[in-house]
DNA sequence: CCTACCGATCGGTAGG
DNA sequence: CCTACCGATCGGTAGG
């Protein structure tokens, strides 16, 4: 079209491209690391030449937060999921199974773990971007359990003092020995979908043991 | 000295040098992560030479072996302190948030937890390293608390299935959710120890919740 | 044990 | 004329 320009942003060119190198660089830091993952390596799997990496991103620091960034929106599906199963069930107790069997098999995805393990391993080298994922999404998926768990509460469902405590303890009974295998598992062993249910249940089991409404 | 040469190993030279090196190595790794530790600052930071490093270690990745299998005996503390607490405890519950107590502070000492993201950042790198750690550490922990809960078990002082099941649970209710903020939080907050002392009996309160063998 | 040095590769930028 | 992009290479530094 002729006339007036459209915005250098909005040119295809510049949109494909920079996708290609965000995939790239995304590929290049979950396997090797911020330190090990060249700028070099980072283009030529992208299929662009250097300067078109640096033309999109002032550096390899505003390369990495934009990755990794990107990378908390896993968090977002599980939490929407979740409040609506939460969200005057039926059936407690099987509402809360179907929560955490989700939790478990999100928090243990390779890629999710993967994900883990990259912004654990440059916390110190960037603390704010570090502090960013947590709130982003761990910290966003104890938000959400807690705001639910209070209006469980609220509803007379549920026999709770602090719902941040009950949130922390039924996500950390149902995910955290398997997030923590995980993360020290290099290999990727695939985690056995029937211990994830199994982990699912007993942590939901416990954490109703404590908060469960006595029956009247 | 002439005649019959000692053991080189036995130098006191060797030692003094070797020690220096797996001290300066081991804080320079933690800092800065694998990769961006060099073994020039590794050297320097000893106070010895490069080629002295390459004398006692074949590589970098020897000596960053020897470095994270030196971390583990954190663990071999606390684990004999807890043996020794829940063994014929005459006060359960007690017994238990007072290594609940000893586990928080633990597990969320700077250091455990630097330890831990090195490790987790180079679980890819270094597969069999990483998975040698989780056994000799976090691990060994829960198989720890696993003997010990089935022994009360036992006793008739807990009603559990699975002591595995139940050692997950007690220590990942204590300390999950503070290891993991541990972990992301790359300005070293000091963890607050009311708020320790208050998860360990939380976490307590729930585990006992579902375990403790009712009043007949 | 040190200085010196290797093949290669780093993050970032030049001119065209 | 513009934006996007290339081949080539900068000064320094990596592990060994």
């Amino acid at each position: 079209m002729a006339g007036v320009t459209a915005p250098a942003r909005l040119d295809p060119r510049v949109v494909r491209s920079r996708r290609k190198v965000i995939e790239a660089a995304t590929e290049l830091f979950l396997r090797d690391g911020y330190v090990a993952t060249t700028m070099d390596a980072i283009a030529a799997a992208a299929g662009v030449s250097k300067r078109t990496v640096y033309n999109n991103f002032d550096d390899k620091d505003a390369l990495f937060t934009e990755v990794v960034l990107a990378a908390s929106s896993t968090a977002e599906a599980f939490i929407a999921d979740a409040v609506a199963e939460l969200a005057r069930p039926d059936d407690l107790r099987r509402a809360l199974a179907t929560v955490a069997d989700a939790l478990a098999r999100t928090a243990t995805s390779p890629r999710v773990v993967q994900v883990r393990r990259l912004i654990i391993g440059e916390a110190l080298r960037f603390p704010v971007l570090a502090a960013g994922y947590y709130r982003a999404a761990p910290g966003a998926v104890i938000e959400a359990l807690a705001a639910a768990f209070a209006a469980l509460a609220d509803q007379g469902r549920l026999h709770l003092d602090d719902p941040r405590v009950a949130a922390d303890q039924f996500a950390y009974l149902v995910v955290g020995s398997l997030i923590d295998r995980a993360l020290f598992d290099g290999h990727g062993s695939d985690p056995d979908p029937a211990e994830l249910r199994a982990r699912a249940a007993e942590g939901t089991a416990t954490f109703l043991a404590r908060y469960a409404v006595p029956p009247s």
